[in-house]
DNA sequence: ATGCCTCAGCTCCTGAGA
């Protein structure tokens, strides 16, 4: 079983790419975010006619996610329950028996802003909600773009951005609680080139000059853990002529 | 230099992303 997550920064301006990139990867699941549509304007249609099961959960702009899957998703879940939120971040559902998450973090632009204390609010109630599903799901992936780099190895320049957005100590504290509940950094598991990045900024050719950050996660409970055989980025859509800035990242379980 | 790209939108600039 093959499960991949991807930024796609805009579903209509990506969409070939994501047809593409499943013909090429036919994976067992998909989750985007950023799709940035609201749900009228979906392209539900273009996906199914792959043979793939689709739900999603957008609005106008901003966000946006999507879960895509060869099986039907069951239990579909669409941001975290019990946290008021208006802005369209969270889908789950069950596929094959096994509890995907996908789902996109808040940016929090700088510490001390507002939009970094929203961030905190949310990563608290994702904790308390993905310990109530772990109970009823033990066979678990909570993946998507997490915002946050888990330590240095993940960020190009770690002198230089200590402390920014996505770097700083209460990201990463909140990342390693979402790891006590049972889960683990599947990329982790296995040894890795270093500098290895998932997102690469638009400006300064920082693709070419592989400057970017790994921030987009999948974990995987302790029950799916022994099934981990692998775990990879996918830089081939980064170098496309008009590309996401995140790459696709798959987990392979046996 | 609060910029450099890219995307969306009440679109020819602005906000946001990370």
């Amino acid at each position: 079983m093959q499960l991949a997550t991807w930024n796609v920064n805009s579903l209509t301006v990506r969409l070939p790419q994501v047809l593409d990139w499943l013909a090429a990867n036919p994976v067992d699941a998909l989750v985007l975010q950023e799709t940035k549509t609201t749900d009228d304007k979906f392209p539900r249609e273009a996906i199914q006619a792959t043979g793939y099961h689709v739900s999603y959960f957008g609005q106008k702009t901003y966000n946006g996610v999507a879960l895509i899957s060869r099986a039907p998703a069951h239990e579909v879940v669409k941001n975290i329950p019990d946290f008021e939120d208006d802005m369209a971040r969270v889908i789950a559902g069950t596929v094959d028996g096994v509890r995907v998450i996908g789902a996109y973090f808040p940016n929090g632009q700088a510490p001390e802003s507002d939009k970094f204390a929203y961030k905190m609010r949310w990563l608290h109630a994702l904790h308390a909600w993905v310990g109530h599903e772990l109970k009823q799901h033990p066979r678990l992936v909570l993946m998507g773009d997490f915002n946050i780099t888990v330590d240095d190895r993940d960020v190009w320049d770690p002198v230089g951005l200590k402390d920014t957005i996505h770097c700083t100590v209460q990201e990463r504290e909140h990342f390693q609680n979402l790891i006590q509940l049972g889960l683990h950094d599947a990329y982790r598991l296995f040894d890795q080139a270093d500098k290895s990045f998932s997102w690469w900024d638009y400006r300064e050719f920082a693709f070419r000059r592989n400057r970017g950050l790994r921030i987009d996660h999948i974990l995987v409970s302790d029950a799916l853990k022994p099934e981990v055989q692998g775990c990879t980025i996918d830089k081939a859509p980064r170098k496309n002529e008009r590309p996401s800035d995140h790459a696709p990242v798959v987990v392979t379980l046996n």
